[in-house]
DNA sequence: CTAACTGTACTAATTCGCTTATTACAGTTA
DNA sequence: TAACTGTAATAAGCGAATTAGTACAGTTAG
């Protein structure tokens, strides 16, 4: 369920905040569903449960996640989940906007540029 | 001509490679125009000499620039540039697209995002 | 109650990449 | 020759990420 990308220069508990993000928002995991405990996945990944700690505690921060004390973490409500991936998607959207404006592009172009990758890329509804 | 971000995670070598990047791209650096020497802009930017010397090595490795030994470094021909910057978009745009099918949205409104973005974030045209 | 799970907290040590400091060498040019 | 250019190399410092280890606290099944 969770891949560790060591050639990834993004340290590995924002690789595992992102990834159980992704698997919330699409629905592999819903509301209530536990996550693997911290020193299971730990053991799983070959790495410190500190640093599965460190990545739950910001998937709390996020609202992403609730915690149980004894019990275990588990999917929140995705209220403010959405709100998150539409900032995330903003996010994307602003540096895309910025490498073009760079590049001395128009918007134009730009919009052209995501209908073609939008209809060839490798996407949901395909 | 090269401000620092010191609250961008990025290491400032590479923050320097993406800047003159840019520059030659949306064309105030023109073919053969020099580069500020490694000594002077480490100077008037207050870092270590190695810093540039580092960004400009990979500037060169990736064909945006070469060196004289003596004399200096100087824009490359723009080719290769053009090409790399494409991808790099290319590669931002996928990443929006992405992130925007995982959520289900459509065309349109990733259309709507970009423009707002474009009017409203600060970039070159303002 | 006990055992075996859960999460939490804290400190020390390590590792790694970025950056600095310093020195030295080599090519260019006035 | 003097004052620029780039290049190379080593040592040191720093900070973030990670590990290791220990301890404490809540939950649950036997």
């Amino acid at each position: 369920m969770i891949v560790l990308d060591y050639t990834d220069r993004r340290p590995i508990y924002e690789q595992i905040v992102e990834r159980f993000q992704s698997l919330v928002m699409c629905g592999v995991l819903e509301k209530d569903a536990p996550l693997p405990s911290v020193r299971g996945l730990a053991m799983e990944l070959s790495i410190n449960p500190n640093t599965i700690q460190r990545a739950y505690a910001e998937l709390e921060r996020r609202g992403v996640i609730y915690t149980v004390k004894g019990k275990g973490n588990f999917v929140a409500d995705q209220g403010a989940l959405r709100r998150l991936r539409r900032e995330e998607l903003l996010g994307a959207a602003t540096v895309l906007v910025k490498k073009a404006k760079e590049d001395g592009l128009e918007k134009q172009e730009v919009a052209e540029m995501i209908d073609q990758v939008w209809e060839q890329g490798g996407g949901k509804d395909d």
